[in-house]
DNA sequence: TCAATTTGAGAAAACGTTTTCTCAAAATTA
DNA sequence: TAATTTTGAGAAAACGTTTTCTCAAATTGA
């Protein structure tokens, strides 16, 4: 079913028939309209490679990532899709596990398919993908990864994620908070901790670990043994060490969220709805965030101009029963 | 950069270069040669548009899901990107949400450019896509979701895996052994049923429940305190209730491996690797059913006949700590 | 030596659109 | 009524390849 096709049934030239379906040129409506009333009898859609060859605009953008498995891409990339299928957008998504040599194999494919932009995106704020984006015939916005310092960068606030966490803390009335979280090594971890510290004070007490459940155990265990007086209040640098610490002070005895208030930073659902009691944790918004990369990739596909720098995307409180008081 | 900048350079016409660089048609092996090299030395890379105008394949597959958020469906998008890679195709990411109306817009958008094959996936291998992939003018695999009786399907050999999973606990030396799983409603249930019984008699105890710790830990509860002897093996549904089972037991002293063996089903990292002691589970291998599915699709759109039917990927089970013996 | 075949390479058509011209007919103005 | 402008629509070029012809030159066979 081609053009030519559809100018025939309709008794017109192709020329009459593609400015019809695209509401340009000029006719009489009374044509436009017999036109078009033809092509979606026919089922008629346009070969979007002819289309492309002309217009240069393949209507397609490319998704690079070297996260697989992770809960972070995930979200990511659903915004991502979301926010372009309406504006006629397809994705293609490249997983390109840290290979360099594959991801310039998916970047070259790419491109070949005259994609109209690309964006980066990974399982980790502070670590580049193994490719270098920044000479490229196409604008590239990086979404939860590390760009270029002259790129547009999209990432969480987790500054703002974590000082709204600790200062909810307070508001249900807790005095003696600790921040039990992952390897200093990590930018989420600085962020993290310097909002902590914004609102506690510069001696409050960070424990660094690892990111798991075992670590939460062992903070706990140390914090109940060591002599000093046991916090009120722990704010956990992901969900999984929030999992780890409540748990082990259910083993103590201690009740949660009587005794001690918890809250844990990703909402990954399926632990903060697994832990005893519900957790209250930050969510990152991560949609939200891919949706907005979206469209400014877009935007720039477009010939707009977007300046550079790292857009930090506001974090939300997600109230559930790890706290005690309510969201007001 | 086009073909016809390399054929200038190179002293020849654009038809003599494409002939060099697709190793067709009739020359002098030095002509071919000097045109290679020219285009190497000038990068060209010819445009995939263009190209697929001709020829009619556009090297590029569509890959339809509903699960946004879900640890089956990764393992299964990886291996698609990584089959196919490697013959040039591209994937087109479409994440539809159980929405119809998107599904349609995205299959539209899909069949648009051209797209030389669709994938169908999602998270319930017994759920069908909420739109109608069977009188497309491109070939159709399904990957663990639900396909029409006459289509190609991949999904695990739950059967298979389940039946190794309970043989390895007899082999183990484990003698009363109960099945804790999921819903009635799910075929992945009824199929690992099955299997258990199979291996333990019809009259074996199946309990069912949710996918959920809770539900593990509920289990346990009962066939502690029901009067009936205890089990001393126990075939989980998925690993989240394994994990739930595996610290119940703990919580009543009751010491595994040594009292109690426990596998699971899934193999899912987080959850396998994080129950004390790591849990011994089934893993579907859903990265290589990617693989295949992508093979697959790849076949078809090339003309293959390919018989429909329902194709079973082996499982295979992943040995740790929870039933101790070790795999031999 | 002459005809038949093979070789090497280019001209041109094709793919399915969009877009830029062109131009006759109709409408407007003088 | 004659000159000008506007309107409606089609012809043809363009996008960047691949592929089918065509054809002269070189090679082979008799």
């Amino acid at each position: 079913m081609r053009i030519y096709e559809v100018a025939a049934a309709a008794g017109v030239s192709v020329a009459t028939a593609s400015k019809a379906l695209n509401d340009t040129g000029r006719m009489q409506e009374e044509t436009r309209a017999r036109v078009k009333e033809v092509a979606a009898r026919l089922g008629f859609r346009p070969n979007a490679m002819a289309r492309g060859l002309i217009s240069k605009r393949s209507f397609t953008i490319g998704l690079l990532t070297n996260d697989t498995y992770g809960r972070f891409t995930l979200p990511v990339m659903a915004g991502i899709s979301e926010a372009l299928v309406d504006h006629g957008v397809s994705v293609f998504l490249c997983a390109i596990e840290d290979d360099p040599a594959l991801a310039q194999t998916h970047v070259d494919a790419m491109l070949d398919k005259q994609v109209d932009g690309i964006i980066a995106t990974g399982k980790r704020i502070d670590r580049k993908l193994p490719v270098d984006l920044s000479r490229l015939p196409v604008p590239v916005v990086y979404a939860f990864t590390r760009g270029p310092e002259d790129s547009v960068t999209f990432v969480s606030d987790d500054f703002q994620g974590s000082r709204d966490a600790v200062e909810w803390l307070r508001r249900v009335g807790r005095q003696r908070i600790v921040h039990v979280t992952g390897p200093e090594s990590f930018e989420s971890v600085t962020w993290r901790s310097a909002a902590f510290r914004e609102v506690m004070g510069e001696d409050a007490l960070v424990l660094n670990g690892s990111w798991s459940e075992q670590w939460g155990h062992d903070a706990i265990a140390r914090l109940w043994t060591d002599g000093e007086p046991t916090p009120d209040g722990i704010f956990c640098g992901n969900d999984q060490i929030a999992r780890g610490v409540i748990d082990a002070l259910r083993e103590r005895g201690i009740a949660v969220p009587q005794e001690v208030s918890v809250v844990g930073f990703d909402n990954w659902e399926i632990v903060a709805a697994a832990t005893r009691p519900p957790l209250t944790t930050v969510d990152m918004n991560l949609r939200t965030l891919g949706r907005e990369a979206g469209l400014t990739v877009l935007a720039l596909a477009e010939g707009k101009e977007i300046a550079a720098g790292i857009r930090r995307m506001p974090c939300t409180l997600v109230v559930r029963e790890s706290c005690g008081g309510a969201r007001d």
